[in-house]
DNA sequence: AATAATTTTTAGATTTACCTAAAAATAAAA
DNA sequence: TTTTATTTTTAGGTAAATCTAAAAATTATT
């Protein structure tokens, strides 16, 4: 059994892990907001529990437990965004910080029979694909609308950034999940695109496009 | 905000103090499962913030704010366990220990729109009644099933016992809420009860009898 | 390869909630 | 009203998760 504090170390080496092999001191301390220092003393304690693999100044990976606990996290979490929004009415970007919190109550059966209530929804309300019970998902094949090139269409099936100003900037530009996009522009200037959204020509940032994550229905 | 500690601490006080006025240290810490040196630290605590009254070696009182405070606490706690029987279709003798966690969780929003989801339930699965937003709910009338005369009928609107080997021993004879019961004798021998529920004869023990509530239809 | 910069760890403290054992206050019984 | 029993508090200590400041290891730069 974990301690709260446990499962959240957890969970962050398990999503820094999706972007580097070897998880560093900093980026978990980074990602925790909190102290370098305050990192190694956790990282021993869950390296002694066997939950991760760790070797002094070359930062962790997660072992086999340590990465199923972790995916029992986020299935957790990602469960309680889907309830948050299909049946409570949140809005996708106010979920987080409440799944945050619900993702630490500690009953199977709760889980189980919440998923059941929900339909076993294949991905959150961020397009974001949950775990079954045995811990395993659809490696999802997404796109980056930035490497889209003119011409190109798809459908917007997640983001990559869950900041609740990035998520109403996309509620405002009708650019929410599901809906089908074409780029009709890319301008040389400053990297910003002009898409094509429900009979709307809308135009995104650089920085937005990077963040939205396209199921694509191949070039034309 | 207090911690997850202090909630308990003062929901337990509260729950203590429908019974008596002053709560004692010893009863907090029989309650809490610790120790009453760990109950004085806490009250300490507790009167330094302001939620409870506390003089030495004279129990405590919880002030208006503490006061608040706990039935807040009480009103999710309720609300998740209809939620869970509602909805996830747990029985009345499961849901404790979740909601006894899920009533932590701290979003207001999270819990006027279960609230609203639930249909602004006025009752627990155990007849509890759950406080409104500003903290008011109906002082129910009940009484205990033992102090009903042979011939008096009532219907069962809760229990004062929340144990899952009681509420189970309930299920079995067929007596949950909402149930239309008559009294049909009591036993001199060992104070047993019978009772009329759903046109079958159950014999309950004085032990039972004492914690089913019954609101009464008046005698006959 | 030596020096500088960065990253990580150690050492020693702090806070929260708990503990045991002993002392003090209050309540009950002789 | 003493004595005894019970209840409550104090004193001092522990474990979890954090911190700051300084030391050590690694990586990058000249």
């Amino acid at each position: 059994m974990q301690s709260y504090t446990e499962e959240n170390y957890l969970k962050t080496i398990y999503h820094l892990a999706e972007k580097t092999i070897n998880v560093q001191t900093n980026a978990i301390a980074e990602q925790m907001q909190t102290k370098p220092a305050s990192v190694t003393d956790m990282i021993k304690k869950l390296a002694d529990k066997g939950l991760i693999d760790y070797i002094k100044y070359q930062g962790v990976t997660l072992t086999e437990t340590g990465k199923n606990t972790a995916i029992d996290i986020v299935r957790k979490h990602r469960l309680w965004e889907v309830f948050l929004v299909d049946k409570l009415n949140f809005k996708w970007d106010e979920v987080h910080d409440v799944a945050e919190e619900l993702e630490h109550i500690k009953s199977i059966e709760l889980i189980e029979r919440l998923d059941e209530f929900l339909g076993f929804p294949k991905a959150d309300p961020h397009g974001d694909p949950i775990p079954d019970k045995n811990g395993r998902f659809a490696k999802t094949q997404f796109i980056k609308l930035i490497e889209l090139k003119v011409g190109d269409s798809g459908t917007i099936t997640g983001v990559s950034q869950h900041s609740s100003a990035f998520l109403k900037h996309l509620e405002k530009l009708g650019l929410t999940l599901g809906k089908q996009i074409q780029v009709s522009d890319v301008t040389d200037f400053d990297g910003s695109v002009e898409i094509q959204v429900s009979d709307k020509q809308v135009n995104i940032s650089r920085e937005v496009a990077k963040h939205i994550l396209i199921s694509s229905n191949g070039k034309n």
